[in-house]
DNA sequence: ATCCGGTTTCCTGTTT
DNA sequence: TAAACAGGAAACCGGA
């Protein structure tokens, strides 16, 4: 009945890429993974290996959490917020030093208590790898459902509601203190009964996080922000690149694109001068301002 | 089928 | 001189 897409497994190919999670080596440090999942290991990534299996590619790693180290556990973590691009600033890691056998004593309610709503995220996706060993294949998400996953661009999202760009750029629905507070201050949808509401907001950006907000997000992630883009004033939003055509690569990597170049990320960084989500900086060389239409970049606002 | 937003690509000229 | 900036024009792509 339904067609899996090429477009869905370019996505799929995108969201994974993007997070780095297939191409980590289990010998570097804890230290130093973070920056090396967004530099200089995106480039070991076998797009053809990724395409030949549909199942697979979808966690490439032990799909057994149980058998988890901590490491695998943060890595999880990381590439779950990724492929909801939720901002990792959002929940406190602390929470989650933990291996994998402690990882799966978790209940939900330890979930929502360890990461607020975005705990509910991560309940599902580690209660769906447990029962199936990995993503996308649960009594939850059948064949019929990848029509709507495909229209709902997260085909593993079996969540109460879906996390999104757009979630940060609209006013009305950006909200990262009632999003990812502890549950104490949320109500805490049970995995099994998604809230209607939650589960209708719209998208408004079906082709991912725009530039502006892939450059905010870089910045508010220090521990993916390898000297790559810098605040140079903090509180009004000034920053400046450090290695331009590093965050071009990583653009291009997002967008499946591997001849992004920094001529023409500033392109695409110029048509913002107009919408008022970046301000001109003159006279300094690849610095930039957020301008009043972009959202989410405030120490105020996190 | 068509329109639209958000880029991407290419280009020429200017500034640092 | 190279790198960055500026902005026009057109193409592209996925969603509505």
């Amino acid at each position: 009945m339904s067609v899996i897409s090429s477009t869905y497994v370019q996505h799929w190919i995108m969201v994974l890429q993007a997070s780095g999670v297939m191409s980590i080596p289990a010998t570097v440090s804890v230290d130093n993974q973070l920056p090396a999942s967004w530099t200089t290991h995106y480039n070991c990534t076998d797009v053809s290996m990724m395409t030949s299996n549909f199942t697979s590619r979808l966690w490439t790693q032990d799909p057994h959490p149980q058998n988890w180290t901590k490491f695998q556990v943060w890595e999880w973590l990381q590439q779950t917020l990724d492929m909801h691009q939720i901002d990792a600033t959002s929940i406190p890691f602390q929470n989650f030093d933990l291996d994998g056998r402690q990882l799966c004593n978790m209940s939900f309610q330890d979930f929502t208590r360890a990461a607020g709503s975005v705990g509910s995220i991560l309940f599902q996706s580690l209660t769906d790898l447990k029962w199936n060993g990995q993503y996308g294949q649960t009594d939850m998400f059948t064949p019929a459902d990848i029509k709507t996953e495909i229209d709902a661009d997260f085909p593993c999202s079996i969540l109460p509601f879906k996390e999104e760009s757009s979630f940060y750029s609209n006013p009305e629905l950006f909200d990262i203190k009632s999003s990812f507070q502890p549950s104490s201050i949320l109500p805490s949808p049970a995995p099994s009964s998604p809230d209607p509401k939650r589960s209708q907001v719209k998208r408004h950006n079906p082709r991912g996080t725009h530039l502006w907000e892939f450059i905010r997000d870089i910045l508010l992630n220090p521990e993916r922000n390898p000297g790559l883009i810098k605040w140079e004033d903090r509180s009004e939003g000034v920053f400046r690149f450090l290695k331009s055509e590093a965050v071009a690569q990583l653009w291009g990597k997002k967008k499946n694109n591997s001849s992004m170049t920094y001529e023409k990320l500033s392109r695409a960084m110029r048509y913002y001068y107009k919408r008022e989500i970046l301000e001109r900086v003159d006279g300094r060389r690849l610095v930039y301002k957020f301008g009043r239409n972009a959202r989410g970049w405030r120490e105020s606002e996190k």
